[in-house]
DNA sequence: GTGAAAGCGCTAACAC
DNA sequence: GTGTTAGCGCTTTCAC
């Protein structure tokens, strides 16, 4: 790799020379000097040395970011947009991949293990001076085991955390499952069946929040028959759309796009139309979501949005404003599982 | 951030037996000197500046990757197998995504386009002093655009160059579709309809090129009208399994999951028994192959593979064996869609 | 056992 | 306009 060095000694000048002119100082140096050694860079095919310039500049220009399992769906629409916001500042983006689901499946329960797996990766980007770190979670939930004596910034993506020197940025699913309730209110519905995730589960809480609150706004009645706790897969959507429909149930509210693809399978299955005559939505808009038939009604989360908005914060961020929490709109996508009045 | 400086004042020794210490010289320091100064690292939260350590070594330990796009669906399992061989052997990955698919859509007409951003980030991760550089493909096919007098190792994941100084790792397509074309015979079919990708696409090619090869070791003769384009949606499956097994094909190979899923949509809706009278296949593992219903029989790609591979190749090989072309096989999974003889 | 010093490539303050 | 120089944090050689 060339140096500075050797251009400053094949144009005879100096490395101060070199530098200037390649860093765009006007008037360091004669014009033809200046071109002079604009070629030799070029045919040296010469880039600056970034870790010399960082050490020199006491800056590294770096953000770290912690992915529990880049593999996992929303993971690498975030770290998207974590990357566009580095770019457009001049930034790093240097990833740290735990793996999580490739060694615990979806068991998040063995924290021991993870906090360790996550200290040794903090320490990691610590050494390469990062100014900041986000912590992005494959599934939404507290994390607890962030020192808070680390001096960078700290910002949880897609989860959150009880620290208050640390941010965080989420989609607001109570305000999605509000509006999607609101939806199959406004096409007539008062018995809505609501598929959730387990009840533990952050997802499941908010959501659930968000449609007892538009039946409230609605003047309707909640009623928990019309709520069935699921595990996220397609199965479940199958059984218990059966059940709410059997109890009278005339819509349905998956709380993701697997289970209401399985609620799509029970009533196809039943010879009854969905859309029109049942209406159906899911959650997260999914690949399947537009793979089934009929499309499923959806949430889009917005990851690309939420890593944005979590680099802006390290990048931005006065310490005031910052240990603040984000919650980020989720966009409605209409299809044809929620189709007519 | 500390630095071996502080910790050399208060521990009152030199920044060389500090360094010596920290690196585990034996030795280096009397025993309670060096304990003494362990502590006051730790109690400093010291991490040795990366960049520092470099810039001296003259050797950076990162390797570069420049991705296509992270957020389609083969991308990350790529990276992610990148990043676990770093880990193994104390390499750095420095991610660069292009965002082609944000970009450009499925266009990948816009060759200079594509160019000129590839060269822009090649030029940033030269200036890291990367030792390699992996480039990963969101679809497989020839790369023409990379420079062949960068003075570091290039390897091609997911896709391939004629460059004769680049290496190239790829998964197997032509064995993949030869295996699957044996078990469809093996189960007493000889008809079988295949849906093809585009019939420019070298997973097309491939794959059929390995269709072809199966059924020439069984002696079957090859039909072309059994043989249909299209352009790898759902909806393309649907039309031609219908047309397949109207013309009397017995078995349906689609290239892809989401076509297979359409065919498998086309058979339902005409009560014909999917899997022990018409056995379907797809390709690629996509999470709808185990979202519909039967699963889909299919081959995974061997993703994580790839990315290990071409990892490997930047940091252990020679340069003699360097240029070469890998294929890593795909695993065939046989699901309820083709269950049964 | 411990330390002084050089040097990695770069930038910036300051001289000339 | 151009050059000299110090120094970023670290490792390593060579004295003592």
């Amino acid at each position: 790799m060339a140096t500075i060095k050797q251009i400053a000694k094949m144009a005879n000048v100096s490395v101060a020379t070199v530098s200037n002119v390649l860093n765009g100082r006007a008037g360091a140096a004669g014009p033809e000097k200046a071109s002079e050694i604009i070629e030799i860079a070029k045919s040296l095919n010469y880039t600056a040395n970034v870790f010399a310039r960082r050490l020199q500049q006491g800056k590294s220009n770096c953000i770290g970011v912690i992915t529990e399992d880049l593999t996992v769906f929303n993971t690498p629409y975030i770290v998207d947009g974590i990357d566009s916001k580095c770019k457009e500042n001049g930034y790093e983006m240097i990833l740290e991949n735990m793996r999580f689901f490739q060694r615990f499946g979806i068991d998040f329960s063995n924290i021991e293990a993870q906090k360790s797996l996550c200290l040794k990766h903090i320490s990691s980007l610590l050494s390469k001076q990062v100014e900041g770190i986000i912590y992005i979670a494959n599934h939404c939930r507290e994390i607890s085991y962030i020192p808070d004596e680390l001096n960078v910034k700290f910002a949880y993506a897609y989860c959150y955390s009880s620290n208050k020197k640390h941010a965080s940025v989420l989609m607001d699913d109570e305000k999605a499952g509000y509006e999607i309730t609101k939806i199959l209110v406004s096409k007539g519905h008062t018995k809505i069946g609501v598929i959730c995730g387990p009840l533990f589960s952050y997802h499941t809480q908010k959501r659930l929040s968000g449609y007892q609150g538009a039946l409230f706004d609605s003047g309707i009645l909640y009623n928990a028959k019309n709520v069935r706790y699921g595990n996220w897969k397609k199965d479940d959507g199958y059984v218990y759309a059966k059940e709410l429909y059997e109890s009278g149930c005339t819509a349905i509210f998956a709380f993701n796009d697997l289970m209401a693809g399985g609620a799509e399978d029970w009533f196809r299955d039943n010879n009854i139309e969905i859309g029109k005559t049942v209406p159906i939505f899911g959650f997260d808009d999914r690949e399947v979501s537009r793979f089934c038939s009929p499309q499923i009604s959806t949430a889009a989360l917005p990851l690309f949005d939420i890593g944005k908005k979590s680099a802006e914060l390290i990048m931005n961020s006065d310490s005031e404003s910052y240990c603040e929490s984000f919650l980020l709109p989720c966009s409605i996508i209409e299809r044809a599982s929620s189709e007519g009045n």
